[in-house]
DNA sequence: GGATTCATGTAAGAGGTTACATGATTAT
DNA sequence: ATAATCATGTAACCTCTTACATGAATCC
């Protein structure tokens, strides 16, 4: 299964929780999601469409009469299957966690899911291995500017690391 | 003066060290930016195409006996005025810290100009006045994700500045 | 004889963005 | 009256990516 854009993961959490149409979606995602995330309408219409074209989502019409009609979108089971293997999978990269966890730690305590706690550990783990790698670059390398570089990555990364365990866990572990 | 993107900028900044053609810019892009950087061979040509068009380059062709040809690339006065403009500007968000920041301190060492600590101060500042927007909007916001959301960021903002303090300041004061 | 270096690009596509288009209904 | 809400999109563009193309020269 290919991995795709965090955006189309972030869809299909939106539709986790019920079937909507798309301006639904859009409301839903600048209510919840809004200090977080933006999805312009066009980007959701193509990515809705792409996302049905996957087998992800399935839609159907509503007619309405006072109103424009609606394409409602649910998730089939493999677009439900592939939200759920995303939403609970760690960051591969430290620039993936200003955006994309913590939309992940919204969904899980949002839909209340199982596993925050251990995508959190999991989280840090995958840092921690992070800042190994990047430490033991830093004792090799000679160039200055490099070892800048790597001290700016280890510093975040610890920064993270600390706000895991004491924020994210606390986040996602009181119901 | 419209701003343009990061790796633009950055392209200025080699040739701002003296004229050079194409493969020879993505070598020292490789050699000294490797860490923090990486530009393609497809975008880098385009680019360096941009960058002629909106007179901010010029160029001249190298006939080679033994070697193909090479279009030397090298900066107009604007091309120069743009790359000052940007080099000695802090950047406007959290993101840019880790790739485009740094990219700065690494030219204003490399090229030995003035205003390196200027350049941090001014980021601090920039920083803390961000770190005080969001500070005021968690006082308000009463969800608790958006809560934890900027929680993240106030961390993030918080290791930036000591990081800047502590570390970027020496980087660009030793010579 | 095979990999690497030198040197330039094109083509196609991914994943966005902003601006524009339409048109009725409901709230102020 | 006019602004916001409901509801769907298209068109054009931007930045960057991967893969492909070419072809001589030199290093191992």
């Amino acid at each position: 299964m290919k991995t795709r854009a965090a955006t189309e993961y972030a869809l299909l959490g939106v539709l986790r929780g019920g079937a909507r149409h798309g301006y639904e979606i859009r409301h839903y995602i600048e209510v919840h999601l809004g200090s977080t995330w933006y999805v312009s309408t066009s980007q959701l219409y193509a990515l809705l469409k792409r996302l049905e074209g996957l087998g992800w989502l399935q839609s159907c019409v509503e007619i309405q009469q006072t109103r424009p009609s609606k394409r409602i979108f649910s998730l089939t089971p493999q677009g439900r299957k592939a939200f759920d293997a995303w939403v609970l999978s760690p960051a591969k990269h430290v620039r993936d966690l200003r955006v994309e966890f913590l939309a992940k730690l919204f969904f899980i305590k949002n839909l209340r899911l199982e596993g925050g706690g251990a995508l959190v550990e999991s989280q840090v783990a995958v840092l921690n291995s992070l800042k190994e790698k990047q430490v033991d670059m830093q004792k090799r390398v000679q160039d200055g500017f490099q070892k800048l570089v790597l001290d700016a990555r280890i510093a975040n990364i610890e920064c993270w690391i600390v706000w895991l365990r004491k924020k994210a866990n606390k986040f996602v572990s009181v119901k």
